[in-house]
Order: structure tokens, then C-alpha cells, then sequence
DNA sequence: AGCACGCCGACT
DNA sequence: GTCGGCGTGCTC
């Protein structure tokens, strides 16, 4: 038999399919989807088993030499799932896979230097190398001092060493000891009562339960120690064995069952809605349009319960869920241990851990963010997407997926229904449904019957004029003052972090920007230093000009430090929790803030983006934002969605109790449609301007759109190399298709490398995939040799 | 991605 | 006359 397999190098000229012998041995072993290591050229790398064959047209075929997995980590859907998104995405079929898997199951090979000869043979400078092991590793070694590298290369031709790969898991299997007792003659335990305590302790604590228990928890209940254990087993009166176990992400939390709740009406009606094509086992997609507070998530939760009823398993997506462990907690309180969690917040070993849960089919529910669409249930019977306008759906690396495509295939697949909801659908999603592609749902009301929060516009200009230079307008201060005194709580949002946007010479003009990036740095109060945002490059704020040497630099614009900041300037007395990527980046310290603000030990809630969504706590009854037109006038189509969507989103916190909430946006631009319709909670009428717009300007959902980036180190290589593309892409494409381009890209320079772009609309282009891949082939040599990089990017979110 | 093969400049 | 530079092409 034959294996056909792709192997794990992510290049043009290696996507394709290989062959293989199965050895003998592992004839039945060896099936489709199946991780196995083969003799790539003169190494050893990691493959995926993609069908078996019994001919062959390869002559001095190799064999596969080790088999990684016991059972298919990929199923048939999965592995046409793959081939599917490489071709929708435009990437290579392993990338596809590799997105599919948790980072464990992805092999790491070394190389490593082996001794061939007894050791007293070799040449006295290698035997110092290799100390007093019998192999080395090979890149530690290139590390190294260069005439090491040199005898070894001649030891090698010599042949007293030799070369091996060795391929290592990722992360491996958590185990634990474990322990339980046996028959103890009486004798003996009258014996031990006398002569060992607390042996006998031990002994008595093992044979009151029922189960096998963990060692150490054994130990540390009965206040013995690893010695007496020992001394039982050396006796034989106990055994101890190691055995895998799961690595927990919640085992901290404690989590009360709790019982579907009675639905509103309308709630009733919308549940009904998902129910039908669940029970008909067809796959439709649903658009639940809800404002916040329309209890979306209960509905989610029964809908769920129905599909487990039937037997089948449910993927409820959510953004970037370690944003919001309130959700979390409501599904593991709903269904216990029938969830697995899957978000970017977890280690690999636990994501291999719920991963492992899923396709061993101990659960039947995953809660996670994108990348969980991919989840290996075998018999889907429910996909959810909240907040399906979220852009964090979009996977900005290849492949650049989006979560709604992969949900919508694999509902297909498995004739389950797709289920989106949102209070502010994305205006592409809203079409579909208003065209009658997606059933739409709407939840108008919110649950408690309270009304949505007041919304209040501050014309920042006006403030200006009267005189107002600071952040905060008056309408804001005398809000917090307020909150502050009647002990209520605060949250306030600002789209950016860091102490200002921009550093600036006042005398000659001059503004700092990053010399790897053509991007302004952001100062950063804690460090006294300037910051890139996008390569992460930092360097110390300098006290002159570095251009004139004048010493009257000066910040510009405010980042979430300058805020807080001026917020302790206006309320001393304040408790300020500060909330953006700075503060957060530890493990474990996203909900540590978080639950702090939940038990009131903050009175105002600061923070960027990750503030806008999910939290839901009775005592906020005022909203801030502060700059809400900073979105508004990136160049980018969606710039006014975004803007409505995130006022809208950051609304929805106020006044979700008894208590009424009330909005503040503040803004210089306030007669703009995106932030006016945010007064009125209209999404409806800002969806009718919107499309208005996008009709006008040719823009989804009326386009299509790809985007292609073309970059390289050397300036003059990047402006040829995308005029050539544009040309072809003009002289291939049918002629309504525009190529708009080539054009320096938003951010002209990123980490030291110039960027172009090349922007295709069109509404109907078969020729694209085919095209876009002649180009790709076309500069595979210049992408792979030299450090030019062309990236493609299908119905793109970001034009930066 | 690696690694070998192969064809031109600066050294023993 | 050889060592080593990295451009080109292949890996079942």
C-alpha cells in the first residue's frame, strides 16, 4: 500500500501530494488524516496522511518511518475542509491543516550530531563537546565557536559522527500519580496501628474511598508524607501508577448549575425559529439581530440543549473569549463538564487538553474563539457565532479565513444550521438576510424591559470654544462627579493605549516615528519611552529634537495613561482600574481587573476596545467614550461600521440593572451618521445610509474585494514587482473587474520592509483563484530566495 | 524550508 | 590549482 501525503514545508513547489510506502506493519495503522514522519530529501519531517493508493508512477519511493498518531487527528470532513480552504484562502494545504490542529500536535524536528565510534576514538576536542551525553544538538552547536562547527564537519566526513533527525512533540501528555490500596492482612494493620502512625493513617484514609486518588492529594489530606507512602508500597500494601490527566484552565472556578431560564415571548419565537432547521437536520443560516440585553445567549443555550437532546454537538463561538469569562461561566454552569474552552489565553497544553476532550468525544459543547470553528466533532449539530460582526473572526495570517465561511461549510456539511447573532450585524451579513439568503430574527426589546441607555453627543469643538482644553467635557466630569459621590460605577473608553499618539517638535515640525515603520511612536509614561505599536520597538524618549535639537518636544493626543492620569488630576479620591493590552498581558489578569471592577473596588473602568464587549455589571449607569471619531477617519471603507458598532457596543454596558444608564460620546465630528444614530439605537437606519454609501463607492456588499501586499526590503523591487502584477492582473481579468493600484499600502513601511498595494473589486471574476495562484507561481522563486513576500488576502477586513 | 549541486573570484 | 561564495533546483 501507498500513502499519499503533504508534507509539512509551506512552499509553492512542495504543496502538492507525495508517495510513500506503508511498511508492513502499519498497513491497517496508516489511514487519510493520520500524522506520520518521512524522509523528505536528506531529512526527516512531519506529514499528513491524505489517501491511500495502491499504484504508483514515483520510482525509488521511500517509506514512511515513524507513525505520530494512533487514530486520525484529521477526519475526512476535516481533510476536505482543509483542501477547500486552501484554495478559498489562497495558502498551501499544510498551513490549512496546521490552523486546524492545536500548536502540540505540531512536530518539531532537530538535528543531532551522533557518536558512530566508541568514545575514547574520537579527537579530544570533540569528545569535549559532546560531554557526557553521546549526541549533540546541531543548531546549539552553530551557535557555537566556528572551528567547533569545522572538526565536527570533519569528524563527519570521517565518519565517527553522524547525522540524525529526531522529531520532538510540542507538548506532551500531563500525567499524575496516582494511588489505591489493597488487602491488607489485620494482622499486619495491628501492626503498622503500633509500630508506623501514620502509615496505618494512610492505609485507613486509601480504603475509605471509593476511587484511585491522586498521591499528593493523599498526602497532603492525611499530613503524611512522600516517605510513608513509600514505605506502604514497598510493602506491597498500596499501588501507585502514573496516569494522564487533563490540564484544567477553570479548575479555580466554581460553578453553580443552573436551569434554563423562562423566555420572553419573543425570545420563545426566535428559539423557535433556530429550532426548526435543527430538528429537520437542514442546514439554513440564521441571523439573530438583538439589541443588547435582548437575552441573545439564553437563546443560545437552549438551542444548544435541543442539538445535545438529539444526540449531536453544538461550536458556540465567541470573540476572543478570555475576554469574557462571565460567558464562560454561563455554559459551564448550564452543561458542566460537557464544554471544552478554546481560546488564545490558554497554554498549548491545555488547548491540546480541551482539544483532546473534543475528539475523544468526551464533550459535546466547545466555547471558544475562531480558530474553535474547526472543533473535530463528528456530528455537528449547531454552529453560533455572537457578535458576528467582530473583526477578531477574521484570521489576519494565513490562512485568512473568515469564522462565517468555515461555519457555513461545515453546517453544510453536517446539514446543521448556522446560527449569527449581534446588535450591530456587519452590513454584508445584514444584506444577505435582508435579501432573503439568511433568516433573519429580530429581538427589539431587552429582556428586563429597560429601556436603552440615553445617549448624549458632546460637540468637543464647542467645549474648545468655550474654553474647555481639557479631555473630558463638562457634561463628563459633572457625570463622573456625580457616579463618584452616588458610589455607582463608570466605564470609560478610549480607543488607544499608551500616554499619547504622537511626539512632536513644536519648533521644527519633526515627529518621531519608528525607524523600522513608517508609524508614529507612542509614548509610554511607565519607562519614560517611546513605543512602535506594530513592530514593538523601544527606545528612551529623547530630551531634544533629534532633528533641530530643540527642547520643545511635546505629546500629542491622549492614550489610556494620559487618562488615567488627568482623571486622578480631576478625582483624587478616584479608585481608576485601567484596563488595555499593557495591563492585561499577563495570564489570569484580564479577569483579576475584571472582577475586581464586579466586586466595586473600582469606581471608573478605563480601557481600550477589550472594554466594549461582554461585561455586564448592575452598578455602571454612566458610559464615557471619549474620542469616539478616532476610528471614524482611518482610510479604510468601514471606518464609519466600526465607529457605530463600537459606540454601540460600549452603550450596550450601561444600565443593564434596575439602575438607568447613560452614554456620553464625545466627539468632533458629531453630525457624522455613525455617532448621530447611535442617539437613537437605529441600526436599521444606519444600515439603509451605509449601503447608500457602499453602492456609491463600489464597495462590499455590492463588490467583491482581494487585496494583494506586496513588500520587500528594497524600495525599487517593490514598486516593480507590484506594476508588473497590476498589469497582468488588468490584462487577465474580465473587464468590469477595477484593480485599483498599485499603491504605497496605509502603513508604507512595517519592520523595515516597504509595502504596496493592489486592490481588485469585482462582482463576478471566475478567473480570480486561477490568476491569483499564476501570480503567486509566477514569483515563487523571488519569495522563497530572496525576502520578497507577496501576500493575498480574499474578502480582506483590514487595508493596512 | 533545507540541502546539494554547480559555476566564478581570492587564496595556499 | 583549491576553497568557498551563494544562485538554481529538488525533495516521493
Amino acid at each position: 500500500m501507498i500513502a499519499r501525503i503533504i508534507v509539512d514545508v509551506p512552499t509553492a513547489q512542495t504543496d502538492r501530494l507525495f508517495d510513500y510506502k506503508i511498511p508492513s506493519e502499519w498497513e491497517t495503522l496508516v489511514q487519510p488524516g493520520i500524522r506520520v514522519v518521512v524522509p523528505f530529501g536528506p531529512r526527516k519531517i512531519q506529514g499528513f496522511v491524505i489517501e491511500r493508493t495502491e499504484t504508483s508512477d514515483v520510482k525509488n519511493m521511500k517509506a514512511i518511518i515513524e507513525v505520530l498518531d494512533p487514530v486520525p487527528v484529521l477526519s475526512e470532513e476535516l481533510l476536505a475542509l482543509g483542501k477547500w480552504l486552501a484554495k478559498a484562502t489562497i495558502c498551501f494545504q499544510v498551513t490549512a491543516f496546521q490552523a486546524m490542529l492545536p500548536a502540540a500536535l505540531k512536530t518539531k524536528v532537530s538535528k543531532i550530531i551522533q557518536m558512530r565510534v566508541e568514545r575514547t576514538e574520537l579527537p579530544e576536542q570533540i569528545r569535549t563537546l559532546f560531554g557526557n551525553g553521546n549526541h549533540l544538538n546541531w543548531d546549539e552547536l552553530k551557535k557555537g565557536e566556528p572551528s567547533d562547527l569545522l572538526t565536527m564537519k570533519k569528524a563527519l566526513e570521517a565518519g565517527l559522527v553522524e547525522i540524525e533527525y529526531a522529531t520532538k512533540a510540542h507538548t506532551k501528555m500531563k500525567t499524575e500519580r496516582f494511588v489505591t490500596v489493597s488487602d491488607v492482612p489485620e494482622s499486619e494493620l495491628e501492626s503498622l496501628q503500633r509500630k508506623a502512625k501514620k502509615q496505618y493513617e494512610l492505609i485507613q484514609f486509601l480504603k475509605g474511598k471509593q476511587r484511585p486518588l491522586p498521591s499528593q492529594q493523599a498526602i497532603a489530606e492525611t499530613k503524611s508524607s512522600r516517605e510513608t507512602l513509600k514505605a506502604l508500597l514497598d510493602k506491597g500494601f498500596v499501588q501507585e501508577w502514573a496516569q494522564e490527566v487533563y490540564r484544567d484552565p477553570t479548575s479555580n472556578d466554581t460553578f453553580t448549575r443552573s436551569e434554563p431560564l423562562v423566555l420572553t415571548p419573543k425570545q420563545q419565537e426566535a428559539l423557535q425559529v433556530i429550532s426548526r432547521p435543527i430538528e429537520e437536520d437542514r442546514y439554513e443560516t440564521v441571523l439573530l439581530h438583538g439589541v443588547t440585553g435582548s437575552g441573545k445567549t439564553e437563546i443560545y443555550l437552549q438551542a444548544i440543549a435541543k442539538v445535545l437532546q438529539k444526540g449531536q454537538e453544538a461550536i458556540m463561538l465567541v470573540p476572543e473569549i478570555s475576554l469574557t469569562p462571565q460567558m464562560v461561566n454561563r455554559f459551564k454552569a448550564r452543561f458542566g463538564n460537557l464544554v471544552a474552552i478554546m481560546h488564545s489565553g490558554l497554554s498549548n497544553g491545555e488547548k491540546y487538553d480541551e482539544w483532546r476532550k473534543i475528539h475523544r468525544k468526551e464533550v459535546s459543547v466547545v466555547v471558544g474563539a475562531r480558530s474553535a470553528v474547526f472543533a473535530p466533532f463528528t456530528n455537528l449539530g449547531l454552529l453560533i457565532i455572537d457578535e458576528e460582526h467582530e473583526s477578531s473572526y477574521k484570521q489576519e495570517e494565513a490562512p485568512r479565513y473568515h469564522t462565517r465561511d468555515v461555519a457555513k461549510y461545515r453546517g453544510a456539511n453536517h446539514r446543521a444550521p448556522v446560527l449569527l447573532g449581534s446588535a450591530t450585524p456587519s452590513v454584508e451579513t445584514f444584506a444577505r438576510a435582508k435579501k432573503g439568503n439568511y433568516t433573519l430574527v429580530s429581538l427589539q426589546e431587552r429582556v428586563n424591559a429597560r429601556p436603552m441607555p440615553e445617549v448624549e453627543i458632546v460637540d468637543m469643538r464647542e467645549e474648545l470654544r468655550n474654553g474647555n482644553r481639557s479631555m473630558f467635557s463638562r457634561a463628563l466630569l459633572q457625570g463622573l462627579r456625580e457616579r463618584l459621590d452616588r458610589k455607582e460605577q463608570t466605564v470609560l473608553f478610549l480607543n488607544r493605549r499608551g500616554y499619547s499618539t504622537f511626539v512632536m517638535c513644536r519648533d521644527c515640525g519633526y515627529v518621531a516615528t519608528c525607524d523600522y515603520c513608517d508609524i508614529s511612536y507612542t509614548y509610554h509614561r511607565k519607562g519614560h519611552s517611546l513605543k512602535c505599536h506594530y513592530c514593538g520597538d523601544e527606545k528612551p524618549m529623547p530630551t531634544t529634537c533629534t532633528e533641530c535639537g530643540s527642547e520643545h518636544i511635546r505629546f500629542f493626543g491622549s492614550g489610556t495613561q494620559k487618562v488615567e492620569e488627568e482623571l486622578y488630576k480631576y478625582f483624587p479620591e478616584a479608585n481608576v482600574i485601567r484596563m488595555d493590552v499593557d495591563t492585561t498581558r499577563k495570564k489570569g489578569s484580564h479577569k483579576t481587573l475584571l472582577d475586581a471592577f464586579g466586586q466595586g473596588k473600582g469606581d471608573i473602568l478605563l480601557g481600550t476596545q477589550m472594554i466594549a464587549k461582554g461585561l455586564d455589571f448592575p452598578n455602571i449607569t454612566l458610559v464615557g467614550v471619549l474620542a469616539a471619531d478616532s476610528m471614524l477617519h482611518i482610510p479604510d471603507f468601514r471606518s464609519a461600521e466600526r465607529t457605530f458598532q463600537v459606540l454601540e457596543q460600549v452603550a450596550g454596558r450601561a444600565g443593564r440593572a434596575e439602575l438607568t444608564g447613560e452614554v456620553i460620546v464625545q466627539s468632533y465630528t458629531p453630525e457624522h451618521y455613525s455617532i448621530q444614530l447611535v442617539k437613537q439605537h437605529d441600526y436599521e437606519q444606519f444600515f439603509a445610509s451605509e449601503m447608500r454609501i457602499r453602492k456609491q463607492g463600489g464597495y462590499p456588499p455590492y463588490y467583491y474585494m482581494a487585496l494583494l501586499t506586496i513588500s520587500d526590503q528594497d524600495l525599487a523591487t517593490v514598486i516593480k514587482t507590484s506594476g508588473k502584477i497590476a498589469d497582468y492582473l488588468k490584462r487577465t481579468l474580465s473587464e468590469e473587474t477595477v484593480i485599483l493600484g498599485p499603491v504605497v499600502s496605509p502603513i508604507a513601511r512595517i519592520k523595515d520592509r516597504y509595502r504596496y498595494q493592489c486592490v481588485i473589486k469585482y462582482k463576478h471574476e471566475p478567473k480570480l483563484y486561477e490568476t491569483l495562484e499564476t501570480v503567486l507561481h509566477h514569483y515563487q522563486r523571488d519569495t522563497t530566495t530572496k525576502r520578497l513576500s507577496i501576500s493575498m488576502d480574499v474578502h480582506p477586513y483590514f487595508f493596512m
